[in-house]
DNA sequence: GCTAATATGCGTATACCGCACGCAATAGGG
DNA sequence: CCCTATTGCGTGCGGTATACGCATATTAGC
């Protein structure tokens, strides 16, 4: 159970300074080069495959050499997580919000395709670190000059987001986790047809088509969702 | 790491029968009992404070003995996962597709508020469960008589769906965690007010007024997908 | 009813994991 | 120059999942 107190050492890491103390040897690692080693071992092997030994090796460090510079491995994660998020992109304010918030959303979805295991890290309650404000920040600033009302210019960057994160799982990249997760051959194989038509029936639909990338569920939602917002924009 | 091939024992203890030979001694426990007690365990005390050990003493019995129901502990939590979900509510026909989605939608989050460390699990890639396709048949039949092709309505109820899971942890039983991951106080503790203006600004609005139920983000947010679904079917 | 075949429950053992603790080596401040 | 803070890291502890094997219970076939 991580603490989830502001004044906790795991949040001071993340959002305080990482300034060390002048005295002593000269740390031959630091925070950074630890926290971009595992992102790259996450992003390359899987968050499971990432352990505090196999972090260490991989720097050529003992293992316990690490906790000199990290507190837990769950304030790794964290650190890991706001890392793997990044700078929003930058917003040219010509354009007009939904060009905005389209750019926002897809600089969104890009960091679940670079770093999966990032996406089943944001759906747990935490701490936000700056990388995350900072996208909360890009998000609302886009939208301030629509005339929505504080509270709907909010709810407007989480409808939009939580769409990002729900959605993550089937952008075309992923797709063939997708169909390894419901397809023909699993109603077939256990003889469930007659008891999922509508779904049986839609997939022998879809099967018959070649897809276009228009098609695929990410960016039809993303239309719809932006569509929803551009409607609410004008009817003030 | 899962094996997630159709013909693994994981599988086939999700999908396959679960009938046990005649001979030998009568098993003292059950799959059924064995899942449904390790749900209550999640469910009290969270995925992480679930092991076999603990699992086995809950249930009077020796750690090893859970493996003589169980090939393993990924697919105890599958098996968990499908279990969590349930049936689909029923859906009556004759008050049309918006209503029955809305239902839906709010069946699909009340998932997520019983049992919270479902929402993780469903954000990685796997073989579904009857149960979760069961839901997908009853997205999909709820908007069978709208006009959408196969393609669509697949892509509606993705979406509906995706909002769902990227909400789920603003939905106002969990706004309590929400409100902790980003604060007035966190950003006042490291002076970067200025740093996220438009953070700050939002937050101090929404600070000056009582919230109302229909101003939560999952209200607000489901209102805008179905609205923009709404629009796609007449325009028909 | 006896026996052989087949399950069962589960104790033991292995290979990991995060991390508390302590100690020798290092290097800047007085 | 020495003192003291800080380093890297070896050792050890208590946890984890789970492979293996054995004694025990049950039933099918005779």
């Amino acid at each position: 159970m991580t603490d989830r107190d502001v004044h906790s050492s795991g949040v001071q890491l993340l959002w305080g300074d990482t300034s060390r103390p002048p005295r002593g040897p000269k740390p031959t690692l630091s925070l950074q080069r630890i926290v971009d080693e595992a992102v790259e071992l996450a992003d390359s092997e899987g968050l499971e495959a990432l352990s505090m030994q196999r972090l260490a090796s991989e720097l050529g460090a003992g293992t316990m050499s690490l906790y000199r510079y990290v507190p837990s491995k769950d304030d790794l994660i964290s650190l890991m997580l706001d890392t793997a998020i990044g700078e929003p992109p930058e917003i040219g304010e010509r354009s007009g919000w939904r060009s905005a918030m389209e750019t926002w959303a897809r600089a969104n979805v890009s960091v679940f395709e670079r770093h999966p295991w990032a996406l089943t890290l944001v759906t747990k309650p935490r701490v936000m670190g700056p990388n995350e404000v900072a996208y909360l920040e890009a998000g609302l600033a886009a939208l301030s000059g629509t005339g929505l009302e504080p509270a709907e210019m909010l709810n407007t960057v989480l409808l939009v987001n939580g769409f990002v994160r729900g959605s993550a799982p089937f952008v075309p990249e992923r797709a063939a986790g997708e169909s390894k997760m419901i397809s023909p051959e699993l109603l077939a194989e256990f003889g469930q047809q007659e008891r999922f038509p509508t779904v049986a029936a839609v997939m022998a639909a879809m099967a018959q088509r070649r897809p276009r990338k228009s098609d695929a569920p990410f960016e039809y939602g993303l239309r719809r969702v932006l569509d929803s917002v551009a409607a609410r924009i004008e009817s003030l």
